[in-house]
DNA sequence: CGAGAATAATGAACGATAGTCATTTAATGA
DNA sequence: TCATTAAATGACTATCGTTCATTATTCTCG
């Protein structure tokens, strides 16, 4: 009958969707785990008690399976950044609550920048497919859109000079995840060479960028 | 005699660095070209007309092949850098002709940046021999000194406010390369993303950034 | 010079691993 | 129950980093 073939069809959906999502959560374990290049294929089908030929049923290669967490955790960013803009807070003081999440979230899932600092390798790209980068990049300019309407509004408040408020997004986007990375570098030498904190490392970034973005500084307002 | 073995020893020397050079020449075509994982180590004992074994002589793996071009490139940012340093020039205007000058050095050798931000890859590093892990970072801090010194002759000129320098320094170090990252993301989407070229991105996080910074903005300064 | 020792270079062989595909297993529907 | 289709499997292939026994070269000193 066509409703039975409808149904199970359905069920068979869902189960491979399942089953995707096994194999996604296999290997982001795997990658997390042991990275990108030192994680197999073979670790990520013992992982979610599958063979190797059936990670290749789901996924075209290593790279795409990997792109896919990489777009995974832009979209668990986004979302929580789009929760704070919600919030009704001025301009400057919700850069600073969105900053205070990206902190979090590093601290939660130091894992995914990591990945993510991997995925602008230009062979890593080679092998993804098309649809599936140009997915990952779209998650970001969404991030830094985000950003950019925030900064929108503080320029509309008055809060904030009037700008290039796209650039100043992508200053933020950008400071922000290089401080990551160098906060990621090497935790042995991070006494060495940060010598401050990543909180207050982020803390000082936002507030050279507010500094620089705002029209009046604090003394002169409250002077 | 001693005086010959002395001789010949030294010629040995100065003959074993120049394979060493020649092999570091390949490696950095090769890993341009290809990228760290496409490359193969074929591809370079090919590319410098030796057997893939002498490799191994010179170099203990293909990460610390790498990373050795990653220190090469550090040594001659830093060199760069160090150069400017010397220019007779108000802190603020030092920073933006470093600026420059790093704009200027991605432009003629984006292929660096590549394969510094690979770096920082813990299963890249992982098989790195300790000591070198231990220079590249040198490497980088050195840079960011640079960086630091001007800021800090800054706030003796008065330009700029007090402030914590080094943590300065190191925003502004990190916020570059994060730019330069978001820039080298990829050139196919870089109209989409980023809109604006990477020249004007960099000048507007330095603005940003010496906004931030300065004891007074210029139009009060001047006005 | 020349024989033997020391050093350097080589590339065949090894182990690991991404990706493929012929075969097996399971599910479906008449 | 059985033919048909879909899904899963893992042995197999090709590739590549690394090693090491062998070969070639250079050096030493009688």
């Amino acid at each position: 009958m066509d409703a039975t073939r409808k149904k199970t069809s359905l069920r068979k959906q869902k189960e491979q969707a399942q089953r995707r999502e096994a194999i996604l959560n296999s290997a982001r374990e795997a990658f997390f785990d042991k990275g990108f290049m030192a994680a197999t294929i073979e670790d990520i089908a013992d992982g979610c008690e599958l063979a190797k030929g059936t990670i290749y049923l789901y996924f075209k290669s290593k790279e795409d399976l990997y792109i896919c967490l990489v777009i995974e955790g832009l979209g668990l960013l986004k979302r929580d950044l789009g929760k704070i803009r919600e919030l009704d807070l001025p301009a400057d003081l919700l850069l600073g609550e969105m900053l205070r999440l990206y902190h979090v979230f590093y601290e939660k899932n130091p894992k995914y920048f990591r990945i993510m600092f991997l995925s602008s390798q230009p062979d890593v790209r080679e092998r993804v497919k098309e649809e599936l980068l140009k997915e990952c990049l779209a998650c970001a300019a969404e991030c830094i859109q985000i950003l950019n309407e925030v900064i929108l509004r503080g320029c509309e408040e008055g809060i904030f000079r009037k700008a290039n408020s796209w650039t100043f997004a992508i200053v933020l986007w950008t400071m922000v995840n290089g401080i990551i990375m160098q906060y990621e570098q090497d935790p042995f030498y991070r006494g060495d060479i940060l010598k401050v904190s990543l909180g207050e490392m982020l803390q000082e970034g936002l507030d050279l960028a507010l500094n620089g973005l705002r029209l009046k500084r604090p003394e002169e307002v409250s002077g």
